[in-house]
DNA sequence: ATGTCGCAGAGACTGCGA
């Protein structure tokens, strides 16, 4: 089973991105991040006709909004972070019933928090806090379960394509790689640093001063397993692929390859 | 130091968030 994450930016603007994506990578799950979109225009009936039949939206005009595509029927779908009120639509969470038992898939778009010191640092550590709470209480129910997502955190400096030059900046201060830490603290394992990987891989690129062509870029989008999934794992990789085609998302989607049956 | 995007609400560009 195949599960991928991928910050589109706009799911309106990339909709073709993901359905070239998805007929080349045809992954179980797709979890995708900013849609920019409300729930009445979610493209439906095009990501059935690509197999995705099951697909539980959270969104909102604009910003944010979450979703889970799906092959395979989704149970007990709950929406932002039990007991963190936030305006914003970051979280989705479902239940999807695999040969080995069910995994609980949650996708986050984490906030971004723009500079640190800032009040949307701020509210990034206090959703943070929120988070860790509710996968803490997610994990004492469901023994193998997934969170993935846009982190907005390179969790240790050979995520960053500066480590010097970007110490303390956002996506590198110490606040933020705390709380990563602390999430894996809770049970969970980076995936993507289970397996060998090419020296300087990141999943996202800024659009500007050609980031991608000199690969200028960060791995801020992760795939976390639960201790009871970790031997299923496979394999974990980004694929830099769509990053190439025209109009593209600055985010690379990240699949996680789970063994079949075990 | 921002040379890029995507979106909204205007008003044919600007501001915002990333």
């Amino acid at each position: 089973m195949k599960i991928a994450t991928w910050n589109v930016n706009s799911l309106t603007a990339r909709l073709p991105h993901v359905l070239q994506w998805t007929a080349a990578n045809p992954v179980d799950l797709l979890c995708l991040q900013e849609l920019k979109l409300t729930d009445d225009k979610f493209p439906h009936d095009a990501l059935r006709e690509a197999g995705y039949a099951h697909c539980a939206a959270f969104g909102q005009k604009t910003y944010n909004g979450v979703a889970i595509l799906s092959r395979h029927p989704l149970q007990e779908v709950v929406k932002n972070i039990e007991g963190f009120e936030d305006e914003h639509a970051r979280v989705i969470a479902a239940t999807v019933d695999t040969a080995h038992g069910p995994v609980r898939v949650m996708n986050g778009y984490f906030v971004n928090g723009q500079e640190p010191g800032s009040e949307k640092f701020a509210y990034k550590m206090a959703w943070l806090t929120g988070l860790r709470a509710f996968v803490q209480a997610q994990m004492a129910r469901h023994e193998r379960l997934v969170l993935l997502g846009d982190f907005n955190i390179a969790p240790e400096d050979r995520d960053s394509f500066d480590p010097e030059g970007l110490r303390e900046t956002i996506h590198h201060t110490t606040e933020e790689r705390e709380h990563f830490r602390a999430l894996l603290a809770l049970g969970l394992v980076d995936s993507f640093r289970m397996f060998e990987q090419p020296e300087k891989s990141f999943s996202w690129w800024d659009y500007r001063m050609l980031g991608y062509q000199k690969n200028r870029g960060l791995r801020i989008d992760h795939i976390l397993v639960s201790e009871g999934l970790k031997p299923h794992v496979k394999a974990c990789a980004v694929d830099r692929t769509p990053r190439k085609w025209e109009k593209p998302s600055d985010h690379a989607p990240v699949i996680l390859d789970i063994a079949r049956g075990a």
